[in-house]
DNA sequence: TGAAAAATACCCTTATCGCGGTATGGGAAA
DNA sequence: TTTCCCATACCGCGATAAGGGTATTTTTCA
């Protein structure tokens, strides 16, 4: 009979840490500096997510692992969502020199819990794994930048173009892929009149073809 | 002749800082928390961001503002709005009981750059102040531990509909709105392929033309 | 009530697209 | 090694779209 795999202090009562870094020097360097912490054991230590996961489904799952993005065969985004089956309760930490919003994005969303650049300092590393396992979401500060950055992005933006009612009903139903035919029947209004409205919408939107518009209104937010 | 507004350090040096709080008791806390900081000066207090605007246009602007999210009048959100018109510089850092996701996520996006529990220690309150000076993210733990959750909830589900990495290359190509001798003068391929390509990627999307593929593009979040 | 804005309609020309084919070379899988 | 998939390339036809006009009717609002 299985239990539900939980993640649990190692018997010293030492917080449980892993690291996965193909780099061996970094590997060794972070080991020993995790080790040297106290209440903390850095007790594996891999190369590749793969080896990692082979030892997650044997053993004592880790409290936190520290990450690397770039990695031989899987890398470290895909190495979350993997992790994460296996053991929901680990704190993933991202350590890497990776800052674009991108990367920093799929991260979070696959389940990290915290994202630090490889040049912190020693003890800023320290005091992230202790502010993951108490729950938090540690973060080098160019990172955090980004992190608000990725957020003023979601902001739905009312960015309107002066489209009359109309305009924005036509552009609707473009969006749906309706041809010019399509959408005079939908509207019983002319193929004509459908052409001309298309056309002052491309004028407002600064496009020059159905495509761009459409393209237009879901990176805008438009409608 | 104005110039463009810019945030700076007053007289003596110290970093301008700025609190709105409804209630005065917390406020005078703050004001006298703050002006005990080595380095920081506590120099206008508001009860509202009305009173606050009307300030903002006539003075030196603040460093860091310190925002209360339950405010008479305009609220905590719509003040960061209105705050980043005239001064897009002055971070803001959000100091509330408030933590639901939604107030998190709205004011974030609407370009404040932390969010910090009123419960939070004075010391930590400064050290954000801090971290936000520096341009970082402070947040409360459980702030950080909700926006992870904010994080969790975007992530996207792709559908995968079989595409091949050269079909999603045209696809890409088509969302910004080439036309076909667009994509091929691009992809230094022939035009009778990329027709080729976009019929492949139309049966496999179960669309028939330009605007139904881009728009399943952004509603199933392919690519 | 009168001007402005929006919605409607039509014409013409050229360019692009959608779809039915066929075909070939290269590489991966079986 | 042989088959299958992918990326490549070409043809032709009819449909649709884009861009240039002009013009009338209806709505809106100052």
């Amino acid at each position: 009979m299985m239990n539900t795999p939980k993640t649990k202090n190692i018997s010293n009562g030492s917080h449980n840490i892993w690291l996965i870094e193909d780099n061996a020097h970094f590997r060794r360097t972070m080991q020993w500096l995790v080790n040297r912490a106290p209440g903390m054991k850095c007790t594996h230590s891999f190369e590749s997510c793969e080896d990692a996961l082979i030892k997650l489904k044997e053993e004592e799952l880790p409290e936190v692992i520290l990450l690397d993005i770039n990695l031989p065969g899987m890398n470290g985004i895909q190495g979350i969502e993997k992790i994460k089956l296996i053991s929901p309760e680990t704190y993933i930490v991202i350590l890497t020199v990776y800052d674009d919003n991108d990367k920093v994005f799929d991260a979070l969303c696959a389940g990290a819990s915290g994202y630090l650049l490889k040049d912190s300092a020693p003890e800023k590393i320290i005091d992230s794994i202790e502010e993951a396992l108490a729950g938090g979401a540690p973060m080098s500060i160019q990172i955090a930048h980004k992190v608000l950055e990725i957020f003023s992005q979601l902001k739905p933006k009312k960015s309107d173009y002066g489209l009359t009612t109309r305009e924005k009903e036509l552009l609707q139903l473009m969006t749906i892929g309706l041809s010019r035919q399509q959408i005079a029947d939908k509207l019983f209004i002319s193929f004509h009149t459908v052409t001309t409205h298309l056309k002052n919408i491309y004028s407002k939107l600064h496009v020059n073809s159905k495509s761009g518009a459409i393209s237009k209104v879901y990176k805008e937010n438009i409608l």
